[in-house]
DNA sequence: ATGGTAGCGATGCTA
C-alpha cells in the first residue's frame, strides 16, 4: 500500500500534474492541501476517471483539502472535533468559522488525516496564535484518538508549516533575518509540533530520511530551487501500529521541476501489508 | 532585460 501527501497549490491548475503523479508513482491514497476552490469547483471527474474516490472541503479561494483513494474511502469528516476557526473581525459575537484545513477519511484500514495548519505569517500576526491554537487542538485529538486504541492505524499527512529542526531549512539565520516575527522556527511552534511525538505517535518520513537540508518546499520568488533554498514543512506523523508498517519514504523531489510545478513535492510512504 | 513567483479573481490577497 502507497500512501502520499501533497501541496498541489490549486488542484485545478495541477489536475493533470497529479493525475501523472498517481500513475507514474502507483499511489494507492493520496492526501491533497491547498486545493484552493470550493467543492463545487473541484475537477473530481479527472480522478474518478482514473479509478479514485475523491473527498474534499473547500470554501473558498483559500485553503481546501482533500483526499483521493483507490481501496475505499469512508467515514468523510471535514473537521476534527475541537478544531479553531479564525475570525477576520475580532468584534463579531459569531463562533470564528472553521477553514477548511482538515479531512479525515479511512482508507485501506488506516485512518487518513489531510490537514493543511495556518501559516501563521508573523508572530505578532493574529493568525500566529491560531496556528499554535490550531495545532494543539489538534494533538489533543491525536493523543485522544490513540488512547482509546492503541493498535489504531492513524496517518496525520500534511503540510505543517513548522520548521522543526534548523537544518530543516539552507541557512536558519538567513532566513530568521529576512523579516522580523519570522514563523515556521520558533520555540513554541517546535514544541507544538514535537508534542505528537509526546502523544505517542513518530514522524516517519524523517525517520526513513534523515538526511539534513532534505527539503519538501522551495518558495516561488528568488530562484529558490535552482539554488536548493528550500524548507521541510511537510511531515506524515504516524500511530506506532502505522509507523512499523512504514517501510520506506520517498520525497519526490523531481516534481518541483519544470513548467507548472507545484511549490511543494510529493512526499510518500510504503507501507507493508 | 525597467523585470521581479504563482494562483485566484479582481486590479489585491495569500503563501
Amino acid at each position: 500500500m502507497r500512501v502520499a501527501t501533497w501541496n498541489v497549490n490549486s488542484i485545478r491548475a495541477r489536475a493533470e500534474r497529479v493525475v501523472a503523479f498517481l500513475e507514474r508513482s502507483d499511489t494507492d491514497v493520496l492526501a491533497i492541501q491547498e486545493t484552493k476552490c470550493r467543492d463545487e469547483q473541484f475537477p473530481a471527474a479527472v480522478f474518478t476517471e482514473a479509478g479514485y474516490e475523491v473527498a474534499h472541503v473547500g470554501h473558498s479561494q483559500w485553503n481546501g483539502v482533500a483526499i483521493l483513494s483507490r481501496i475505499g474511502l469512508k467515514d468523510v469528516v471535514t473537521e476534527f472535533c475541537g478544531q479553531p476557526g479564525f475570525a477576520k473581525d475580532a468584534d463579531t459575537l459569531l463562533p470564528p468559522p472553521v477553514e477548511a484545513r482538515a479531512l479525515g477519511a479511512t482508507c485501506g484500514g488506516v485512518r487518513l488525516w489531510s490537514l493543511y495548519v495556518p501559516n501563521g505569517r508573523a508572530t505578532c500576526d493574529p493568525h500566529y496564535a491560531y496556528k499554535l491554537a490550531w495545532l494543539r487542538a489538534l494533538q489533543e485529538q491525536a493523543a485522544e484518538w490513540l488512547l482509546a486504541d492503541q493498535a489504531a492505524q492513524i496517518a496525520l499527512l500534511g503540510d505543517w508549516n513548522v520548521i522543526p529542526q534548523d537544518t530543516d531549512v539552507w541557512d536558519v539565520a538567513d532566513y530568521a533575518r529576512a523579516f522580523p516575527g519570522a514563523t515556521h522556527i520558533t520555540t513554541p511552534e517546535r514544541a507544538a509540533f514535537a508534542a505528537f511525538a509526546a502523544a505517542g505517535y513518530r514522524e516517519v518520513s524523517r525517520e526513513h530520511q534523515p538526511e539534513p537540508h532534505t527539503y519538501t518546499y522551495w518558495d516561488y520568488q528568488g530562484l529558490a530551487f535552482p539554488t536548493n533554498k528550500g524548507m521541510r514543512i511537510d511531515f506524515a506523523w504516524a500511530s506506532p501500529a502505522l509507523a512499523d508498517r512504514v517501510s520506506a519514504v520517498v520525497i519526490d523531489r523531481d516534481e518541483r521541476k519544470g513548467k507548472g510545478a507545484s511549490d511543494h513535492v510529493p512526499v510518500i510512504l510504503d507501507l507493508a501489508d
